[in-house]
This record gives structure tokens, C-alpha cells and sequence, in this order.
DNA sequence: AAATATGCCTAACAGATGTTAGTTTTAACG
DNA sequence: CGTTAAAACTAACATCTGTTAGGCATATTT
């Protein structure tokens, strides 16, 4: 029963620690405060993780994980470009909707990884940004987008957008995040389709 | 002379310490590296500044004025609310391109401003926010933009979009900021507006 | 030449940092 | 009840943190 419940507690750890990095930044955050939010001893914490970082990669790379698989399968349907961007969109929306807190975290605090994590890390962003760079490309390819964008400032501008929805989204408020990635996609799309004649 | 080259080397450190900023985040920053990057140590930096967190509010502060100069220029002149949209778009990044990594600091670091430093920036910021909504307000009232959208989600898309710019944009590279601004805005114009029937 | 101001130095401070070692309390199971 | 494992504790470490005090050298101004 040690590894469940060790789990369990180890987990319990991991999100308080997800919570103040996104308060105070992952430098900013002391083990002490960390301790001090789950009512323990600094000390006390080392028999749930190794060190800090370990948290911290911990939070990045099963954020990355997530992203993947979402992609992943939006990538094996066989639609157009544009469904399959919006359905790449909601994806990654529903995805960080799921933990805003951990996606916060993942792409606000990723850059203090240590190597070579940080080299792993930012491979598989590179990764997944491409794969939505492809679906673009192959959207113009096949006449459904405008063939005059620049495909780069297109998919960065909607990776900002889809990156920065943590600071402001409110899962209390009126809006859902499916809402959410249905409005921006088409807000997105629209702007990349060719109007029709 | 002494106010003239007391800035001149004052804004050397300024700068260097926003490169520092920049690369590492302000609170894994410390006095020490920042001496080392000017080549003296960490105690001498304060013939030049009164804190580490003066100069975040030095650099936080001052671009924070540099938008708001650009945006009440815009603001002042008579035309459509697209027209307007895509100049406020286009001044804001071309302030951005004036001092990236100014830029980036003002969007990454500022949050550790403290109090009441921090109310003053967030005020300052959402009232710039506001500005920009009243913008696609202006533009769905007079029939211009789709009346059906949510304008909080598009001001925060616009926001998120233009603020990560200084994290991947490259100045050497063959896009310059004009046309990054003039493709962005068109970008997101194109898909608020109203198809013509 | 004297006076002044600028920029940098060394030495030191008080407190915070991540982490370790070893021990004790708490709870579950036979 | 005794055993075992989990989770917490106290004490301490070495290092790093922002910052102050006071002094020395260089260059500019009077």
C-alpha cells in the first residue's frame, strides 16, 4: 500500500507547490512557504519529493504529456485543415482548462528547469508547435486558407493567445472553456480563411 | 553635469539589468550577477540605484507611459474603429520592437513589484485594456465588427497575441515590426469583421 | 592647486535559501 | 499488543541574498 498513498500525499505536495508558483513565480517560492501552505516543516517535505526542481518538472512534463495526447488525437481524424485546427484548439483549451494551475505553471515557470531538462522540455514544445504549423501549411496547401500569411507569426500569434488564457480565464464565470475554444478558433479561422468568391 | 552622466550611467545599469531580467526572471536575478554582467561588484551598483526593485519599477513604469503616449495619439485621430484597432495595434508593437527586452520584462516581471507599486501598474494596465475594448465596442455599435462577439475574449486574445511577441520575435530576422503590426491586425480585423453580404 | 563629485572598492550585516541527518510521532496491519 | 511503514519533527549546514558603511582613486570644476 506504500506507493498508493505515498501517491497520494507526494500529489497533495505537488499541487500546493503548482499554486504558489503561479502566485509568486517558481524563484520567488520558498520551500518554507511551500511547507508553510500544507501546515508541515520545510524538512518535511523531502519525503514526498527529491528537491524543488523535481516538482517543477514534474508539473512541466505532465503538462506536455497532456497536450500531446490531445493533439495526438485530433491529428488521426481525417477532416479539413480548418476543422482540424479548431478541433487542435479546443484540444489544447479543454487540456489547460483541466488544470489552470498546472498550466500556469508550465508555460510561465518552464524556463527554470535546469539542463538538460530544459532542452527536453523545450524540444517538445517545438514539437507540438510544428505539428500545428503542418495543419496550417497544409490548409493553405490545399486552397482553404490565404496563401500569402506568414505561417510562423500566424502560429505564434495563436499559441499566445491560447497561452495566456490561465491569467485570465475565470471557471466561475459565465464562460465556458468549451465556449471558449469554439470563439477563438473561430475568431482565428475566420481571420486565415479565404473569404469565399 | 552631474544629473547628465549620473543617468547615462545609471541607464547602463538599468539596461543590463533588464537583459538580466529578461534571461533569468527578476527573482532568480540577483545584485550579484548583475555587477558581474558590468564587470563591478554588487555593492558599487548602489552609488547608481537605490534598490533591485527600483530599477523593475524603472522599467515597468516607463514602458507602461511609452503605450499609453502611443494609444493617446491614436485615439485623437477621427477614423473607423477597424482603422483605429489596427493603428493601436500597430503602435503598440512598434513600441514593443523600440526595446524588447524592455518589453519582455514589463510583461513577465511585473509582478513582483510590490505594493503599492503593483496597484498603480495593474491599474494603469487595465485602464490601457480598456481603452483597446472600447475600441471593438466603438466598432460593434456602429455595425463595423460582428455583434455577436464576446469582447472581453477578443481584447484578451489581442493582448495575449501582441505581449508574447518579444518572446519569440526575432529583429534580425526578415520580418520587421511594421509588418508583423500590419499582418497581425489584419489578422484579427479580418476575422472580427463583418463579411460584406 | 584646491575642491568637488563620481564611480568603484572592501568588509560586513542580518536574514533567507535548499537540503541533510537523525529522531520521534502517527496510523494501519498481523 | 507489537510491528512496520509513513509522515512529521528538530537541529543544523553551507551558501546566497539585498543592502549599508566608510574609504580610495580618478577626473572635472573652481
Amino acid at each position: 500500500m506504500e506507493a498508493v498513498m505515498n501517491l497520494s500525499r507526494r500529489e497533495q505536495v505537488i499541487r500546493k507547490a503548482a499554486e504558489l508558483f503561479r502566485e509568486k513565480g517558481y524563484a520567488a517560492s520558498s520551500m518554507r512557504d511551500l511547507a508553510q501552505k500544507l501546515g508541515i516543516e520545510a524538512a518535511s517535505l523531502y519525503s514526498h519529493i527529491k528537491s524543488k526542481e523535481e516538482i517543477l518538472r514534474n508539473l512541466c512534463f505532465d503538462m506536455a504529456a497532456e497536450f500531446r495526447k490531445s493533439l495526438d488525437e485530433v491529428e488521426s481524424r481525417d477532416v479539413s485543415a480548418s476543422e482540424k485546427l479548431k478541433m487542435g484548439i479546443i484540444g489544447h483549451i479543454q487540456v489547460m482548462a483541466k488544470d489552470l494551475t498546472a498550466s500556469a505553471v508550465f508555460m510561465n515557470e518552464h524556463r527554470h528547469l535546469s539542463q538538460p531538462y530544459l532542452r527536453d522540455f523545450l524540444l517538445l514544445r517545438i514539437n507540438y508547435i510544428n505539428r500545428f504549423k503542418a495543419i496550417i501549411e497544409e490548409g493553405i496547401r490545399l486552397g482553404e486558407f490565404k496563401e500569402n500569411i506568414d505561417t510562423k507569426l500566424s502560429v505564434m500569434t495563436l499559441f499566445s493567445s491560447l497561452n495566456w488564457m490561465p491569467q485570465w480565464y475565470d471557471p466561475e464565470g459565465k464562460i465556458d472553456s468549451l465556449n471558449i475554444g469554439q470563439q477563438l478558433s473561430d475568431m482565428l479561422v475566420n481571420g486565415l480563411k479565404k473569404q469565399k468568391p
